[in-house]
DNA sequence: CGCGTACCGTACGGTACGGTACGCCATTCG
DNA sequence: CGAATGGCGTACCGTACCGTACGGTACGCG
């Protein structure tokens, strides 16, 4: 029995199958209750007899959209060894305001209640490949940045998985959880780069050594 | 046709009710994926007929588990008008102390993954529960020594709501959204006193007019 | 003693949903 | 042009679970 296409294990999926993956994210976003596997086809325009040929089973298919939506997050490979105090501070701008922007997002929240929830069972750690692809690709884009800062004499501290999360905690304080629950936050493009700024701001007050360069304009 | 026990509204549960809620939470921490109504009345012993004539329907139920659990959770009303740098320091690692046992206890897990699952849904918000209860609760009882430490000239802040999200963020940083993916942290006290402690330093770091008095021990 | 009340245990109906089977069409390839 | 393949639509099956109904029992009260 050859499997036609074995992408619920770990290929790339398809256009097609892409098309698919989208339909299960306009669902969750949508209502995340009605997310069946009638409702999916229904909106992909494809059969569940499809559904299941591709995806194995319903597990499957959500184990697929939670690794396609990660795989759109990833971008931006870094570079720049040498760090002064502007392009520090600069960095941790960006990491923050794309970090906020993810977690306020809607399939952002859509995704981490359906993996949440999924968490409560044994099977199919939704919630592990969530963490992998969010907290966790954050933390191991962040570190080096702050190891860097370190190297180059502005940063002090002795853990950079226990600075990192010191940062993680000001940048997000209370607005997954309070988005996770239900509450209607609404942020726009201002308020994500005031509260990335003011974030980085106490990170730096709490970590810098050399409180950045004086004549640091804007 | 009189409803015998109208607790489904906003009477206190009887005792037996609340063994009742009991065992929802039981189940809730063993495995929140079987919280059916069979398996609640088998764990409580008793009929399903009681339950919907005590609860109304299954989000009855629900409610009323959060409710119940909510209303422990409540403690320790506060006083001393007058703070010392101590005092306060004491009180926000209290505080500290006392948020992190809640939110990585299993209860405080299950029942959050619980209301994100339910807040995806528009009926019987229980994630507005759990955030009034949670969340929201700490805040109302911190900001008042906040602004206790303000008036005492120990703290500088113009906001304490954002003051206090600070708090918040340095105090749990990626703790409870790690829980509820699923990863398995295992706190004992110490590192929770650690914690907190870390970050009430860095808290009174950003915040701290006078660094807390100089001859302050331990 | 007899009756009502409250509750337990359980069986049952209705339904929603995961998963499978099958008919049919379109495209492709020999 | 005929056959094969892939995939859509749909009907169908089994099961899990919510909500209800019903029989049986213990207890209080007239």
């Amino acid at each position: 029995m050859m499997q036609t296409s074995a992408t619920a294990e770990r290929d790339a999926p398809s256009v097609r199958q892409q098309a698919v993956l989208d339909a299960v994210l306009g669902l969750m976003v949508e209502d995340g209750e009605q997310l069946t596997m009638d409702a999916v086809a229904r909106r992909a325009s494809c059969s569940k007899e499809t559904l299941y040929k591709w995806f194995g089973d319903r597990d499957g298919l959500l184990t697929a959209t939670v690794r396609w939506q990660a795989s759109r997050v990833h971008a931006g490979s870094d570079a720049a060894h040498v760090l002064d105090g502007a392009t520090l501070r600069e960095r941790l701008q960006d990491f923050a305001v794309t970090w906020l922007e993810v977690i306020t997002g809607p399939t952002s929240v859509a995704l981490n209640r359906i993996a949440i929830a999924h968490a409560g069972s044994r099977k199919s750690n939704l919630g592990g490949i969530v963490l992998a692809n969010g907290r966790f690709a954050i933390g191991e884009r962040v570190k080096p940045v702050l190891e860097a800062g370190r190297a180059a004499g502005l940063l002090a501290f002795a853990d950079s998985e226990a600075a990192f999360r010191t940062f993680f905690g000001l940048v997000g304080r209370d607005i997954q959880i309070r988005l996770l629950l239900g509450e209607t936050l609404d942020f726009d493009g201002a308020e994500i780069r005031r509260d990335a700024g003011r974030a980085v701001e106490q990170f730096l007050a709490l970590y810098g050594r050399a409180t950045t360069d004086p004549n640091h304009h804007v």
